[in-house]
DNA sequence: GATAAAGTATGATAAATATCATATTTCGGA
DNA sequence: TCCGAAATATGATATTTATCATACTTTATC
């Protein structure tokens, strides 16, 4: 469904919802630490996020990840398109070509209905959204310690 | 949500369900040009089926892969059990350790119902069940020629 | 029984993903 | 103005997944 970048990826810019603002940024390491996320792999993320528009950065000393109210506004779904791109959410599960009711797999109508909802609210919700629950400590981004 | 092997896998078996029984057989070869599926990898995917007996096969001459009625009434997620294991299946869509309401990630009300209904459908519809619509041409496993 | 046609077992290679490392750029503060 | 702290860019390595190849076993048929 998601690919492990995309989890990370994901997981991370909930976290930075969560913590950080124009005045308080995270920096990688400290992400890293508490998501454990592969600081290095999730650095390369970040910067493919960045770059996107999709989080913020400021470099040099005081400087890290964070994000604006505009960053916030931004569907989930833009994050995981710049990560996954468009193919891996919206084609055939069984691997067709295209996932196309007119010509559908065995499974499309019993999952075409779940996955285009879930394809819905991940297009809807927004990065602020998501995050929240999280803010209010009824969902988790980590196992319990 | 399903790896590719069990995308292949499962495209393969819904072909025998669809074209075989205990006098018709299939050759690897015939399946492969058939599904598009590389032959070489498509035989080991059936070997692994077979010898948990998902699907049955004859050795020698005349012989191939095909599907008797036991076969038949497996449910799917029985194959994929197989080739994927239960946990690709189970595990939270964020790749938190465990996909638990109790403590659940961002994501979990968006997307369990949905992936729970279809895990459900999985381990109730059979092989043969989905290779119904197939028989009657309302379902395909290639795109259009 | 010899032969050839099938699946079976096992391992090698290729490609994609995940992970690590390092040099460069930018910027705040002494 | 200089130093060091951060992101950024780029490339190398490791791991997993997909794919290919090849030798072995079983069995129908002559
Ligand atoms: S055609 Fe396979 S999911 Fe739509
Ligand atoms: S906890 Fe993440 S999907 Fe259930």
């Amino acid at each position: 469904m998601l690919s492990n970048s995309s989890k990370y990826a994901l997981t991370a810019v909930l976290y930075l919802a969560a913590h950080t603002d124009d005045r308080q940024k995270k920096m990688v390491k400290d992400l890293s630490a508490s998501t454990n996320i592969p600081k290095a792999y999730l650095a390369k993320l970040l910067q493919q996020l960045s770059r996107h528009n999709i989080i913020s950065a400021t470099k040099g000393p005081k400087g890290g990840y964070y994000l604006t109210e505009e960053n916030r506004n931004l569907p989930v779904y833009s994050l995981i398109e710049v990560i996954d791109g468009t193919q891996r959410m919206e084609s055939c599960v069984l691997g067709i070509e295209e996932c196309n009711a007119e010509r559908p797999c065995p499974l499309h109508d019993h999952v075409y209905p779940a996955r285009d909802a879930f394809l819905g609210t991940l297009k809807k919700m927004t990065i602020g959204d998501l995050s929240r629950d999280l803010k209010n400590g009824s969902s988790f981004l980590t196992a319990q310690q």
